[in-house]
DNA sequence: ACCAGCAATTGATCCAGATCAATGAAGCTG
DNA sequence: CAGCTTCATTGATCTGGATCAATTGCTGGT
């Protein structure tokens, strides 16, 4: 069930469940409460790494680099955890896809606090990896793939995180708009459109209005991204 | 100084300074030592994630998909550690690229262990987000840019790695071939090899036979590579 | 020091996806 | 619920990088 406070659910989604109450206080007020609204940018790291928490909403994190053109690097939903880099060769800002409340840290004393708790530090171990996971399945889809298999290949990411199984499809609402899609995959607006319509053309998905998507068959999609087979 | 034993290496390296004996020696049976051979596979997670230390060479961690090409997903150098994780969207495999020796755990005992040395589980943690920032940055480059920044983007990524500083330029001694840069970059390796061309040609670049590399001037690469300037 | 064999470069052609341009739907707003 | 704005789709053309095809040049082995 889904807490009303932010920081309550942040608490219940990603600390341990024994965690000492002064520890809690500790993280509690070294948060910040953020209110996101749809498609304004709602974090930049500035000087040092943040960690956000999704208590509700979703995000997208986008890298800006020069020119015009935006990548966007991972996608967040509820009870997501995202790291913010500082500055690199990139700057990094959390935009909001659907308005929502998150939670903010500085990074540096958020590790420091942890620490203190080697349970919880075991868990944002596990989430980082896990994001690594992610981020390299990504790399994999970006550096090798067909504009299809791109696409598939997203999809079929997205359906694992927030799609409603139904036999042996799986339905969803988009919450990004097909430039955001676009520039995760590195692609163009029209390149992503034109793709959507060869998957509906051959029966692999159907779309209802912008945002509304169903895929009709995961295992014939995942052929088009060009996964390995389930059992090989 | 470099250490003769690799798991002595292993322990300098990574774990904290005053770690106990006992942690020590229950990591030792965990570990298996690896002599990994150029060119050939060195390692490749069935079942389970694999952890591994790379004590001396260098190694590629490997996609691969469907069809012939593969994508490299990332380069270690001496004291890296690595997670291979077992198969999902793909399969992974770490390659040696120049002969040496590795560390390798079973990642579950590994992480299973290590939390019980709180000091440890955050070591881990900030090598896990090193690896995860190394990745995002990757996947910018591998999405937005074109060949000419993607290769210069590589080379930087890599001088600041591997690289010898002297006055405004680095050089070094590329361990991976053009097949394995054009690999990590998704591009071809004709393609690779013309940009070398251009950029030799731009005098941004000395190349020295197939693996000696000199870049001239890294603020004008970082340019090219599509970066924001150091100073914004 | 020479040669065999692979790696890299260079050139010619082709094509997937970008870009440019116009039209058609959704979703808001008053 | 009409009109406006933004987003998505579709079409036409162009181009960067892939692919095909020779050379050329390292480098390791004998």
């Amino acid at each position: 069930m889904a807490l009303h406070d932010p920081f309550d659910r942040f608490v219940d989604e990603v600390m341990p469940p024994n965690t000492d109450k002064d520890l809690l206080s500790g993280f509690r007020s070294l948060s910040r409460r953020i209110n996101a609204v749809k498609g304004s940018p709602a974090l930049t790291a500035n000087g040092s790494d943040q960690i956000a928490f999704v208590a509700s909403g979703s995000t997208k994190l986008v890298a800006h680099a020069t020119r015009g053109r935006e990548q966007v690097v991972s996608f967040q939903f509820a009870d997501d955890l995202v790291l913010v880099p500082a500055r690199t060769a990139h700057a990094y800002t959390l935009t909001a896809l659907e308005s929502g409340e998150l939670i903010q840290f500085n990074a540096d004393p958020f590790f420091a606090l942890a620490g203190e708790q080697s349970g919880l530090v075991i868990i944002l171990m596990e989430r980082a990896y896990e994001s690594l996971a992610h981020c390299r399945e990504k790399s994999v889809t970006l550096g090798r793939a067909t504009a299809q298999e791109k696409l598939a290949g997203f999809l079929l990411n997205l359906a694992e995180r927030i799609g409603d199984r139904q036999g042996r499809g799986t339905s969803m609402t988009l919450p990004m708009s097909r430039r955001d899609i676009a520039d995760a995959l590195g692609l163009s607006i029209e390149t992503v459109s034109r793709q959507f319509t060869m998957l509906r053309d051959q029966r692999l998905l159907e779309t209802i209005g912008r945002s509304g998507i169903t895929l009709s068959d995961l295992r014939a999609l995942s052929e088009r991204a060009g996964h390995l087979p389930v059992n090989a």
